[in-house]
RNA sequence: CGGGGCGUAGCGCAGCCUGGUAGCGCGUUUGCUUGGGGUGCAAAAGGUCGAGAGUUCAAAUCUCUCCGCCCCGACCA
């Protein structure tokens, strides 16, 4: 391919509207055009990309012996209706209707229709396991598109879904998924670690996150140096010593407290650490109100709550609902005296001589002693994990990084195999639910984070098995024709050798083309030109590195035939 | 949805406060020039100044409403 007969174009300057290194990158590159927020058009560099990251996954997949089908992006929500998702996930579907006024959804993800197409086809368990995948395009409606392709309303997801007859064979296929996923970032040039991950709306009982570190990731992944437990900040643990608060045995005793209700206040107020006080919310769990503890230097994990609660819906009481609950205003809720449940975090065990609100306007306690003084539900791991907490696996201190969630696998149990009533026959005659687990893939996503976590100061760096091309080929004197035939015969010898090479043939100077080349970044650069023919031959330099060979031009083509191959 | 910022040529921006019929750089086209890390010179094309309403003799500029984009938060496989 020749430069003068592709659509890119490069820009000098970062667009107006990018942020993190990769999204600028993309578009300054030619990779990617903006349609409209969180909607994008993939140019011909960037497409070429996205399809060698797919067929790496489409292989991987294969190896692992899932079944590449495609399923509808429309889809009738009366499926969603009856896994229950059209209540709990639509605010997030584009929905439309058809002619006759049913309603539709653009799918989000597939584990409704793919397990009401395995009820039509899996009868048997001499059928299973069966896993199935697809690449395919998924659309949401992101309250915040943003970073690009990294969170977009349209974008391309792989998503696959296993069926078994129990859980432990479910076991076995949710491994050999891990296994491909761990191989797929690897060959992508992407450095991705599997966390412990909160399973969320979609269900199911444990699952496993891949994340690129990356400084613009959007979650936050705590990391054990010491024994290796990751996981995703919604679901990390800690380790909690039992609390050591000093006991004064003093009763409790009222301060007027006008006005002070936020911790930064409270601390002001009493001259003490953050610590020293019990934080109490008043929560809304599925319309009911609920009560957590935390201490007060430290914020509440919403997401253990709400695993904890075991609702689907809960979120920061309103005022009228905290009046109701407390007796007080908000600022100035506490646990002594409260009749709904109170759950606390487990560092709160035994906690005395502490500070809570009064559950009455203006006022809060001191001296509190939650055994004596307050009826607590639960003491349960609640609270934010962070840096230089204790690893609940070893206790030695935790690290909070920031990761690129580029892949997520699922054991999702019988949860939509219950709601389609997918079931098999055994030997024995028995019709038992299948056990299902489900594993995606951003492909798009993929793609910029390869971006993400390879590039420098002047463009990408990508990585030989995701190059729009192996190989770009620099016509410095095109109007020279000596040079033109010297770039004319690498092109075709290279392109028997099954090497994709790119020719940038422009009327332009050098400087344009080497700053270009740099910026799109293909992992072997060769400049042809009349200085470098005088010297010899042809000038080959890999991106990544600042070393330049001077090669004569009958072994060219096997020395750049040579590096490539090194590299994949 | 709450807070903040921005919308002027394909891209990046100035002009707005203090109203007078729109400018710079890049890119594009043409000619010359240059020819190994974003050459130089000259000419040219390209704009309903996000949209609508209002104030005014006159609005990119002031007022109001709406729309879009970006960031933070909330929220979200």
């Amino acid at each position: 391919m020749r430069w003068s007969r592709t659509l890119i174009n490069t820009l000098r300057d970062d667009p107006q509207e990018a942020e993190i290194a990769s999204h600028k990158l993309m578009v300054r590159a030619g990779l990617i055009r903006k349609l409209s927020g969180g909607l994008y058009t993939f140019m011909p560099f960037g497409v070429r990309a996205l399809h060698k990251v797919s067929q790496i996954v489409r292989e991987e997949m294969n190896r692992a012996g899932a079944q590449e089908i495609l399923m509808p992006a429309l889809q009738p929500a009366e499926l969603w209706e009856r896994s229950g998702r059209l209540a709990t996930m639509g605010q997030g579907m584009f929905r439309l209707k058809d002619r006759a006024d049913r309603l539709m959804v653009l799918g989000p993800t597939h584990e409704e229709v793919t397990t009401e197409m395995i009820c039509g086809e899996v009868s048997s368990y001499r059928q299973l396991p069966c896993t199935v995948y697809q690449i395919q395009t998924k659309f949401r409606d992101e309250i915040r598109p943003r970073f690009g392709l990294m969170r977009a309303k349209e974008f391309i997801m792989k998503d696959a879904y296993s069926f078994d007859v129990s859980y432990e064979a479910a076991d076995a296929s949710y491994q050999a998924m891990y296994d491909a996923y761990v191989r797929i970032f690897k060959r992508c040039g992407l450095m991705a670690r599997p966390v412990e991950a909160d399973t969320g709306d979609i269900g199911g009982k444990w699952s496993h996150e891949f994340m690129v570190l990356a400084d613009s990731g959007e979650d936050g992944v705590i990391d054990c140096p010491v024994c290796g437990y990751a996981a995703n900040q919604e679901r990390a643990e800690r380790k909690v010593d039992a609390s050591s608060g000093s006991s004064d045995g003093a009763a409790i005793e009222e301060v007027a407290t006008p006005n002070v209700r936020t911790i930064d206040e409270l601390t002001a107020f009493f001259k003490c650490a953050g610590d020293c006080f019990i934080k109490t919310l008043i929560y809304s769990a599925d319309g009911n109100p609920v009560a957590v503890l935390v201490p007060g230097d430290r914020d509440l994990n919403e997401h253990k709550f709400k695993r904890l609660l075991g609702v689907k819906k809960l979120e920061l009481a309103d005022d009228p609902t905290i009046l109701a609950a407390t007796g007080a205003p908000v600022g100035f809720a506490g646990p002594v005296g409260l009749t709904i449940p109170v759950y606390a975090d487990q560092a709160l065990k035994g906690a005395t001589g502490r500070i809570t609100g009064a559950n009455k306007a203006d006022i809060h306690i001191k001296h509190v002693d939650l055994a004596r003084d307050a009826n607590i539900t639960a003491f349960e791991d609640l609270v934010i994990v962070g840096t230089g907490d204790a690893c609940p696996k070893c206790g030695k201190p935790l690290q909070l990084k920031r990761g690129i969630e580029v892949g997520h696998v699922f054991k999702l149990g019988t949860k939509y195999s219950e709601s389609f009533d997918a079931r098999f026959l055994t030997a024995e005659g028995q019709r038992e639910l299948m056990v299902m687990g489900c594993y995606g893939i951003g492909v798009t996503r993929t793609l910029q984070a390869v971006i993400e976590q390879n590039h420098d100061a002047d463009g990408i760096l990508w990585p030989a098995s995701v190059a729009p091309f192996a190989v770009t080929l620099l016509l410095l004197d095109p109007k020279d024709a000596a040079v033109c035939a010297v770039v004319d015969k690498l092109e075709k010898e290279l392109q028997d050798a099954g090497i994709d090479v790119f020719v940038d043939d422009r009327e332009d100077r050098p400087g344009v083309k080497f700053k270009d080349a740099d910026l799109i970044g293909c992992p072997v650069r060769v400049v042809v030109g009349a200085k470098g023919l005088a010297k010899g031959g042809v000038e080959v330099k890999m991106r990544n590195s600042k070393d330049m060979a001077i090669v004569p031009i009958d072994a060219a083509v096997a020395d750049i035939v040579g590096r490539v191959k090194a590299l994949v």
